[in-house]
DNA sequence: CTTCTTATTGAGAGCGCTCCCAACAAGGCA
DNA sequence: TGCCTTGTTGGGAGCGCTCTCAATAAGAAG
C-alpha cells in the first residue's frame, strides 16, 4: 500500500515545524493565516493523510463506532430490517466523518472472544447495539466497562440510553384496527419474548383486546423469532384454532403466515385477514399486499448514531441521565387485513 | 471507557520483561515454557488486550478490511443481496480474527473524500468492493494505491481479483428455461449496463435467443437498475409489447415486473411468465413464487474476504497473478414461468 | 577447564502523532 | 525605556507496542 508522507515530512516542505502542521490539520488557533495557507497547499498537493493509528494511540479516540449484531440475532441477521438500519447509521456517521465497524457475534470462539477483540482492542470510541435480548450479557458488560453505547430497542434497565418506537401503542393500533373491522378472534404471532420489541407488541395486542372487552386466550398467542419460517409455523398452529384474523410483529413472519394460511387452502384476508409489522418494501411486494405497521427503521439507525456520536463528542461528567428517544410509527392500510374490499 | 493495562503493567506483574510479554502474547517462540504460562495467566487475570492502535503504529497492520459500497450502488444498499454478501464476509473475517469496516460511498463531501478517509487513514489493510461500476474510479484508485482489494463481480480488466458467477451461463440457462417452454418473444429487464453483471447476464440473454434462431428485437431489452421500481417501469414497456414472457435480470426487478403485470390486469404465469435472477428469500415469498437463478450470495462474500485475507496473509512479491473465483448458479424452477401447469 | 554454540532475556529505539511548555516577537501601556 | 500581555512557533516527551541487537545463561564439544 502506498504510504502517505508523514507529519514531519509535510513540515520540512512547508518550512515549518511539526507542531504547526499538526495546528492546521486539526483546525486549531495560533497560526498565521498566511502559513495556514501554505501548510494546506502542501497537504493537498501531496495527498497527506494523517496515520489514524499514530493519532489514536495519542487521542485515544478512533473515529470508529462498533455496530454490534448481538449473538441471539445473528440468525435474523437476513431480515431486510438490518439493511434500513445500517443505512440509517452510516448515514450520520458518515455525516460526522466516522467509520463503522461491524461485528456479528456469532464467531465459533463465543460472544467472549469477540467481544474481547471487538471492544476491548480499543478500535472503538462506543457502539450501537441492534436489538438485543433484554437479558443479553453484553449490554452489562458494555456498561461495566463503560463503554459508550446506545440500544436500538428499548431496554427495561432505564439506565441505558435508547432509540426506539412505542411498540405498545402501534401493535395497539394494529390490532384495534382488525377489531373495528368486526373481528373477535384474532391470534398474535409474537417476536421472541426476550426482546422488548417482543413483549411490548404482545402488551399492545393484549391491551387492544381488553379495551374492546374480548376475551384473552392464551392458546391465540403463540411465540416466534421474527423469522418467516417461525412465522408460518406459528400461523399454522393458529389456523388450526379458527382465528379470523392474526397479527404478526413482524413482516417477515407475516409473510410465512401468509404462506401457511395459502398452504390451508384459504385466502388472505377474505377467509382470514393479516396485519405485519416494520413495513419493509417486502410488505407491499407480496400479494395480497400487507397491511402493516410502518416503522422509521433508517432513522431509527440514524437518530441512534446521533445520539452515540453526540455522547462521544459532549462526554457526559459523571452519571448523565441516558437519553430515550422514541419515534412515532403509522398504521398503513394495505388489502391484507380486508378494509379496502 | 475502562482501560486495560499496558503491556508493561503485566510484565511487571509477571517479573518479566515488555519484550518477554510480547513474545508471549504473539506466540513467539523463544520463551521458557514455565515463563509462557505465568506470563498468560497474567493476562488472563488482567484481562490484558494489547491496544490496537500501538500494535498497528508499528506493524502498519490493523487487521480490519473494508467492504465499499461504491457510490453508484448505495441506493441499492436496500436489496437483500448485500446482507447476504455481508453475512458472507463476516463469517470469514471472524473465523480469522478480523475486523469489518462498512463504508458506502454517498458521503455529502463527495466519493473522494470518503475515499480519503476510509482507505488511506492507514485503518484498512485491504478492501473488498461490493458490485461496482466497470467503470468507477475507485478501482484504478485503489489499484494506484497499491491497496490489496478484491472485487464480488468480475471486471473487464484481469489484473484485478474478483469472485463472480457465470452470469452470462446463468442467464443462458434462465432464457433457454424460458425458450423450451415455447416462448417466443422473451423480453429482457437488464442490469445497469455499466456493470459487468448487468451487461453479462444481457450477453446470456441473447445467447440463448440466437442458440435457437430467435430474432433479438431491440425494443424488447430495457434497462433497468435491479431495483423494484425500475422492473416495474420495464416490464410496463415491455407489455406495451405483448411479450409473452420476462427475463429480469434481478428478483427485486422480477417483483417489480410482477406488479406491473398485475396492474396491467394479467396473470404470471397464465398471461405472461417471469423469471429473476438471484434467489433471495423474497423470490419464494410472492405469489406466485418466482422461477429464478440462484446465485451463492453468502459464499460469494466469504469466498471474497477469504481471497482477500489469503492476500493479505501472504503477500504476493512482485505481480502477482490475479485470481478468479467463479461459482456455480442453479435455475430454480418455480411456479411464475409456468412450467408447473 | 576452556571454547563454541544455542536458547532465553532485557534494554533501546522508534512507529507518527498530539500536547505541554518554553522561547520569541510584537505591541500596548506606564 | 522597561514591563506585561498576547499571538505565534518549535522542541521534547510520550502514547503502547514491536523489533533488533546485545547480554547472559546453559549446554555441548573439544
Amino acid at each position: 500500500m502506498n504510504a502517505s508522507p508523514t507529519l514531519e515530512e509535510i513540515a520540512k516542505l512547508a518550512g515549518v515545524s511539526r507542531s504547526t502542521v499538526s495546528r492546521v490539520i486539526n483546525d486549531q488557533p495560533n497560526v498565521r493565516q498566511q502559513v495556514r495557507e501554505r501548510v494546506w497547499q502542501i497537504v493537498r498537493e501531496t495527498g497527506y493523510q494523517p496515520h489514524a493509528a499514530a493519532r489514536s494511540l495519542v487521542t485515544r479516540r478512533t473515529r470508529i463506532v462498533g455496530v454490534l449484531i448481538p449473538e441471539a440475532v445473528t440468525t435474523l441477521f437476513t431480515d431486510p430490517f438490518f439493511l434500513h438500519l445500517l443505512r440509517g447509521i452510516t448515514q450520520t456517521c458518515n455525516s460526522q466523518r466516522y467509520q463503522l465497524i461491524l461485528s456479528l457475534f456469532n464467531d465459533p470462539a463465543g460472544p467472549e472472544a469477540v467481544y474481547r477483540r471487538v471492544v476491548r482492542s480499543g478500535h472503538l470510541d462506543g457502539v450501537v447495539v441492534a436489538s438485543a435480548r433484554e437479558d443479553d450479557p453484553l449490554i452489562a458488560r458494555l456498561g461495566n466497562d463503560r463503554v459508550p453505547f446506545v440500544l436500538v430497542g428499548r431496554h427495561t434497565d432505564d439506565c441505558v440510553s435508547y432509540v426506539d418506537i412505542d411498540n405498545i401503542a402501534a401493535a395497539r393500533m394494529a390490532v384495534e384496527h382488525l377489531i373495528r373491522l368486526g373481528h373477535r378472534r384474532i391470534g398474535a404471532i409474537t417476536g421472541p419474548l426476550n426482546m422488548t420489541s417482543g413483549t411490548d407488541r404482545l402488551k399492545g395486542y393484549r391491551q387492544a383486546l381488553e379495551a374492546h372487552r374480548l376475551p384473552l386466550e392464551d392458546a391465540l398467542v403463540v411465540e416466534g423469532d421474527f423469522s418467516e419460517a417461525s412465522g408460518s409455523a406459528a400461523a399454522h398452529r393458529l389456523l388450526a384454532l379458527s382465528v379470523s384474523a392474526i397479527f404478526a410483529a413482524s413482516d417477515s413472519m407475516a409473510v410465512g403466515a401468509l404462506k401457511a394460511v395459502r398452504e390451508a387452502g384459504l385466502q388472505v384476508p377474505h377467509d382470514v385477514a393479516l396485519v405485519g409489522f416494520d413495513d419493509l418494501p417486502l410488505a407491499s411486494a407480496v400479494q395480497p399486499p400487507l397491511t402493516t405497521v410502518r416503522q422509521p427503521i433508517e432513522r431509527l439507525g440514524s437518530m441512534a448514531a446521533d445520539l452515540l456520536l453526540n455522547l462521544l463528542e459532549n462526554p457526559p461528567d459523571g452519571q448523565a441521565p441516558a437519553h430515550h428517544i422514541v419515534l412515532p410509527t403509522k398504521l398503513i392500510v394495505r388489502d391484507s387485513c380486508g378494509a379496502l374490499q
